[in-house]
Formats: C-alpha cells, structure tokens, sequence
DNA sequence: CGTTATCCCACGAAAACCCATTGTATCCCG
DNA sequence: CGGGATACAATGGGTTTTCGTGGGATAACG
C-alpha cells in the first residue's frame, strides 16, 4: 500500500493569540496531491508526547487495514476486543480541522492540550503521516536521536528563540 | 532493488549569494530517468561531513522497506520504537527541494550548515545515491581515497581555485 | 450583550520565476 | 583540417509571487 507521496521536512511555526498555525506549505503540498482535500486529521500520538497528523485519504487508508486484520482472526475474541479499541482510537480520538486559504488552522483545543503544545509547534513529516511537537518537550524526550534535536536547536535558532 | 540507472561522475560547483547551486546536468538525467520528479532529497551523510542527497523515488523505496521490515515483529515494543527513530531520521531529518528550469536547486540553510558548505560544492556519484562536499573537508578527510582526492583537485583547478 | 469562531485584508521576508551573459563543447561547412 | 556558428550548461541579477503572520471586522452563539 505503499503511498506515492510523503510527508517530508521540518518547519517551525508560531500559534497566535487566537490559537492559529499555518500548516507549513510542503505538508499542505502532499495532503493536496493525496487527495482534494483542504483538511487534516489530528490525533494523539500512540508513543510518543506530541500530535500526529495526516489527510482524510490516508485515515480511509487506515480504516481499510483494520478491517482486514479483523477478517483475517475473526474467531478470536482477544482480536475482536483490540479491533474494537484501536477502531475508537482512530476515529473517536481524532479531530478533523479544515485550513483557510492563507494554509491555517485553528488548533482545537483539545488537541492543544493533547500534544502540549505552547506558542510554538514543531512540524515533522515521517512519511505517511507527520508529527506536531512542543519542541521543548522534543528536547527533552530520550527517545529522540540526537541529530533530530540538532535539527529541532536550528529551527529555534532561525526564529531568534534560544533554547 | 536495483535500480536501472546510478549517479556518477563528479563536478564543482559555485553557490551564489542566494545560496543557490546547480544540480550538474549528469545527475539531473538519472534523476529524470529514474521518475518524472524535478526534485532532490537532501539528507546530512551518515558517517561524513557531506551531505546525501537522492531523487524522490529513492527515498520512497527505501520507506517501503522499512514499513516490511516493522510488519515482521509488529509485537515487539523495541522495534516500533526503532522503527519510529528511523522513520524520523528518513523523514523529518531531510529535505526535498525542487529544482528550477535552469536546474538549480535553493540550498536550505539547514543542509547547508549540516554538511559545511560554502561557497563551492563538489559533487559525486556514488551509484544509487549522490553526495555533496565542501571540497576542502574532503581533502582533509582521511578516510578518502587519495585518487578521489585527486579529482577534487584536479576539479579545483579548473576552476582556478588554489588548495 | 459578551464571548467566540470566521472571514478578510495587510505587511515583510523569503522563495520562485524570468531574463541575460558567459564559457565550453559540439557541429557544420568551407 | 580549421574556423565559425550553434546548443547547452552554469551563473548573475532583477522582479514577481507565495508564505507565514498579525490585526481587525463581521457573524454566530450562549
């Protein structure tokens, strides 16, 4: 199922007073030659503290590999109880947010607190999806390759932030 | 996996004061025959102080390995995480950057502090991937073979500039 | 009414685009 | 074989467009 196109690159972008944040251009790229959407989904991410994003056609994608791991272990009831859990994790705990024509969203603010995100949102393309993270909790998290938080250093630095 | 066409051969050449570089015509072809993408990935090198760059494709291709390789031990906690950190490095730690009608690409100013260069980058071929040096790094590198250093310098010369 | 969400406009910086020049390798023709 | 013309690559510079961002006006809602 190998999607032609991926998420890819860094930005750092400021949340206004009213809780807005351009969604960078690159991303906004992908999510349109997916599909025609102007939407994206936000959820929590599984591991690790931040947001994971995708567009709708990617979460229609998602949706279909459930099902079919069902189908395939459909006697076994421990099966059935993880389907029907990871179903309302993919759908119940996400929220879908259009973007304006300037490329903005308004942060919900559940999803705000989710991802704990302040003034300032790190956008990381992983290739299907990409993430959104308050970079100081990137900072801070061990599980993080160092290269990636040098990364993370430059994008402040280019804003002026010190960290 | 092997891919039909390599990068190969090397060339120097100037950054100007907008930061941008041309991508030499001999890649550009591989990079065209290899997908219809006028567009490079830029990635800091794994073990030198260049940087790695490729065409779209590749990086695709390299993603659907990985996504093989995590269905394989889907259970296993440690290789989600793993897959994550390499997922992130694929991804959020590169760029993909166009290039224009006269075949130049923008060097971003992240690639461009990553992999050192300043004012001339030599290029070379290395099969299914390419590399971009500051030429004097790699004369200094003492893993280089010294015939490649020769053509680094034989490069230099041409172009009038001393080391 | 006061508070909140949408929409619209405005600005500055950066990036993409277009055009012009140079140098070099190639080709054609005398 | 030589010399000029041609095509393309690399580079420099200027101009236009886009992107991220702030602020205000208008509309919905309690």
């Amino acid at each position: 199922m190998a999607l032609e196109h991926l998420f890819q690159g860094s930005a750092l972008n400021a949340v206004d007073a009213k809780g807005r944040v351009s969604i960078p251009s690159f991303l906004r790229g992908v999510i349109e030659r997916r599909g025609d959407a102007r939407t994206i989904v936000l959820a929590k991410h599984e591991s690790f503290p931040c947001l994971s994003a995708y567009d709708p056609a990617y979460a229609a994608l998602k949706h279909a590999k459930l099902e079919r791991l069902l189908e395939k272990e459909e006697t076994n009831a421990d099966a059935q109880l993880e389907y029907q859990q990871r179903n309302l994790m993919a759908f119940a705990a996400t929220e879908e947010v259009p973007y304006d024509s300037s490329g903005r969203i308004l942060l919900p603010p559940l999803m705000r607190r989710k991802g704990q995100i302040g003034e300032l949102a790190l956008f990381l393309g992983t290739g299907e999806t990409f993430q959104i993270w308050n970079p100081e909790l990137l900072l801070k998290d061990p599980r993080i390759p160092d290269d990636l938080k040098d990364i993370a250093r430059f994008r402040l630095d280019e804003r002026g932030a010190s960290a």
